[in-house]
DNA sequence: ACCCAGGGTCGTC
DNA sequence: GACGACCCTGGG
């Protein structure tokens, strides 16, 4: 396949570093140049931002211009958006000032599935090398530039692998979780194409926590990454730390119901909870 | 060397 | 509804 490039000039809200490192991906890797390189469904792109201009090249299946504009949420006015979420409060505020360039990625649904059942009890390094470890054994190469990448194996491709396998590969505990979401999904019994078309968002939650390995947290990454619910405010370890430390203020931290937390986002972001919690997590964890 | 925590979920009480 | 167990790894 042939290299294809695009420069897009003059465009707010996109900071490579606040997209690729505010926890919603794991196959993006910073170059020495400050780039940044990735993988998705059957492309390969190196994202770099130049004073006002983005250069954005690689390997693409179809017409980068069209990929890029889905994959990178350009459909999404983030200015204006940011501008409301902006007085609801100063904590608010002051968290989508650090991490202001911040975009929601249109990931794939089954990789986002996979990818965050991995993220159960993980650190973000060890989740990522899981994840290359997958892609490098089951996925597809694509080469470009002397280098190698791989692809994110698909559910068929996927479902190759045992549970001793898929431990070989490191992933723990979330081996047999793994294996089995992916032969629900492989044999239909949960499908994807479908779950796509629901509607009622409290349904379509409901059915992702039929799956191994999918909780509340879990589900709630999927609906926000993989099937563009803006609504739900996934409650991880940090992002509870911040809202207890801003709003709640319990001296014991592990004592805060989610619940309450839930409630709280609502009443403040309302439809846009899921970027407010994508602001607050990046900017808990990059000052912490 | 030792301990702790990490984008939680699951089984059990 | 609470509570402990759970693979493994990087960082203190």
């Amino acid at each position: 396949m042939k290299e294809q490039k695009i420069i897009l000039e003059n465009i707010e809200s996109f900071e490579p570093k606040h997209i690729f490192e505010c926890g919603q991906c794991f196959r993006w890797d910073k170059q020495n140049d400050e780039s940044y390189t990735g993988i998705f469904k059957q492309n390969v792109l190196n994202v770099k931002k130049d004073k006002n201009k983005v250069i954005i090249k690689g390997i693409c299946k179809n017409d980068i211009k069209d990929v890029v504009y889905d994959y990178f949420d350009f459909a999404t006015d983030y200015n204006k958006i940011k501008e409301k979420l902006k007085n609801v409060d100063n904590y608010i505020k002051e968290s989508i000032e650090f991490g202001n360039g911040i975009r929601i990625l249109n990931q794939d649904l089954w990789e986002t599935i996979i990818s965050f059942i991995i993220s159960a009890n993980n650190n973000i390094p060890r989740i990522k090398g899981i994840i290359q470890r997958m892609s490098k054994q089951y996925g597809k190469k694509i080469e470009w530039n002397n280098n190698e990448y791989y692809t994110f194996p698909s559910c068929e491709e996927l479902s190759n692998a045992s549970v001793e396998d898929l431990r070989k590969l490191g992933l723990g505990f979330r081996d047999k979780r793994v294996y089995e979401t992916t032969q629900i999904i492989n044999t239909k019994k949960v499908n994807l194409e479908q779950l796509k078309n629901e509607e009622n968002t409290k349904k379509l939650r409901e059915q992702l926590l039929e799956l191994p390995g999918v909780g509340p947290k879990v589900a709630d990454c999927i609906l926000l990454f993989g099937l563009k619910r803006w609504e739900v405010f996934p409650i991880d370890v940090w992002v509870k730390r911040v809202m207890n430390e801003l709003y709640i203020k319990n001296s014991d931290e592990k004592k805060v119901n989610n619940t309450q937390i839930e409630e709280l986002a609502m009443k403040k972001y309302d439809k846009y909870a899921g970027l407010a919690q994508q602001y607050l997590f990046y900017w808990k964890r990059e000052t912490a």
